[in-house]
DNA sequence: TTGTACGCGTTATCAC
DNA sequence: GTGATAACGCGTACAA
């Protein structure tokens, strides 16, 4: 079943079909009610791959999440928050969701090929680049149209890209444990050649010389965006003497390795240690973490419809979006 | 850059490029050298429309999740693991995956429509389906090509699908509890219109009978596959008098629950409340919870390659795979 | 072993 | 308003 044989069925030829399929004026009314019903009477959908080839348009965006395994897996929920948002704009506009997920233990330069090697998408979305990423400067040198998730590590000025102010909310985090008095304050990063972390590490450091506190290089603990890996660097930071009476997390989840670490040292929160995460994940509401909120979801979704409107050109590129934040507080700071 | 362009290069025809790039015989060893070393050159890859016009396959399994959103991004790492899953087989056979996303408070209709109108994928894999699902009923009624993850409703004999023998891992789950002591064994089921949790209701049912012990209905709470259903589905199912020293939850995360449940209400665990869950998440591991561990990454990429197989004609529709299960044992039914 | 010619189902560009 | 007809880039019988 194809425009022919719906226009033969309407009695008109195929390019008239072809008009009212793509909702173009210049036909008339009766004309377009014949072909609509027969149309929906076939069930009939034009071929998408007949399209894109004279269209050059696929409709289709890709999402590359080039992470390892257990980080999309494990106690983080941020991936699929994001891809829900992606989801959520891609089915707006009417378009469809690629996706590659990098296998376990997936060489970042073969993921990288992988990607960069499929001409199906119009566009991409990328997320968790890391300093030296191979699909980064990939997408980069091949000239391909692509949006970034977070900020890039380099090349920030030619590249399209949605984030929330990680500096700015970081100081407030930080901020937010000075008002409640604290003075020794720590931070666990995430993995530090993601800008994210670099970012929020930045913001921790702002706000303490902002203050007049030192910046204690035994309280800095470089770990990344997993549970166990908090977990490890809190016990390490916790070992300092004075023990830290605060430590920011630059993740929930990281929060939550600290929240197991001060309960298994017997550290009371908030009293002796409060604790600050950062993208208020479901995790947070229910472990009562106080921490930085921006939704996963909002960025996905502002992404995917910055992508479309790249592609559609009605946008020039590049792009900076920076979404807003805000502070949170629960009880790992503030005793209700 | 097209066929034509790499042909002319080469001093060749344009079939004989294709030829090369499918790797067809009949092309002489120097020939085939010559084209290769062009198309490196030139980065060139064939145009997949162009390609799918022709051949009629796009290469692409389509992955439908028509969850409500809590679910997908909760503390459930199921749908990751799935998707982890048929990534890894996609890949393998050189294939790319399509997402679909139901959103929040989306219609399972919209959604059905949705996944039905793409002509995109060459055969779809689809997932927690109830009882009247649209889309399962749609994707029947079209005849159009698919792979069931879990058992199907109904219509199981004319539809592929992969599973694992829930009634049998029921059993086990439930035997286990019974060969430690335990009398007054409750259930609380996931969300009674999947199959998933139907049969291992029925598996529940089954160990309870074997062993001659009585099927209390009180002690049957039909809950959904989320913590905070677990928590409910327990405090209710705790309250009976005598109350219950043994639950099996259909569910992890559902297991999760009733451990806050208990907590609360001053059962010990294991002593005087057995727990089992099952799955095997990432979460019973770190709560120590006794489960049934299944692959959920394995039903993934199995389902992926069955898929790919009917696909390219391997293998004769329908065709049943039935993964198998263990039990773990852990400390939420044994002190160590 | 290689080349020629046609068709896949659409959109775009004309002429009418 | 409508209808021919030429692309789009590829695979593939068939001819050479």
């Amino acid at each position: 079943m194809n425009l022919e044989d719906i226009a033969r069925k309407a009695g008109v030829s195929r390019s008239t079909v072809s008009r009212v399929i793509n909702n173009e004026k210049y036909v008339s009314e009766d004309v377009r009610q014949r072909v609509l019903q027969v149309i929906q009477q076939e069930h009939f959908q034009p071929n998408p791959a007949a399209r894109t080839l004279v269209t050059r348009r696929s409709n289709i965006v890709g999402t590359a999440i080039s992470q390892t395994t257990n980080v999309f897996f494990g106690d983080n929920s941020y991936f699929p928050m994001l891809l829900q948002g992606i989801a959520e704009a891609v089915n707006k506009k009417n378009y469809a969701m690629l996706l590659w997920l990098a296998e376990s233990a997936e060489e970042r330069q073969t993921f990288a090929e992988r990607v960069l090697k499929s001409r199906q998408p119009d566009g991409v979305i990328i997320t968790s680049v890391t300093e030296n990423d191979p699909l980064f400067a990939g997408l980069l040198q091949h000239n391909r149209r692509f949006v970034m998730v977070e900020t890039p590590p380099h090349h920030a000025e030619q590249v399209s890209y949605v984030t929330v102010d990680n500096i700015a909310a970081a100081q407030a985090a930080v901020n937010h444990l000075i008002e409640i008095g604290r003075r020794r304050i720590g931070i666990i990063t995430g993995l530090i050649t993601i800008r994210d972390a670099i970012d929020r590490l930045a913001g921790y450091k702002l706000a303490l010389e902002a203050a007049g506190l030192p910046i204690d290089p035994s309280l800095i603990a470089y770990g990344h965006f997993e549970r166990t890996a908090g977990y490890r660097a809190a016990k390490q930071i916790l070992a300092c003497d004075p023990p830290p009476d605060a430590i920011f997390a630059s993740g929930d989840t990281i929060a939550l390795g600290v929240m197991d670490a001060a309960k298994e040292l017997g550290f009371r929160i908030p009293e002796d240690l409060a604790v600050v995460g950062f993208d208020d994940l479901d995790v947070a509401q229910q472990a009562n973490i106080t921490t930085i909120r921006h939704s996963v979801q909002l960025v996905g979704s502002t992404a995917a419809e910055l992508l479309i409107k790249l592609i559609e050109g009605q946008l020039e590129h590049p792009h900076h979006i920076v979404l807003p934040t805000a502070l949170i507080v629960r009880r790992s700071t503030v005793l209700v």
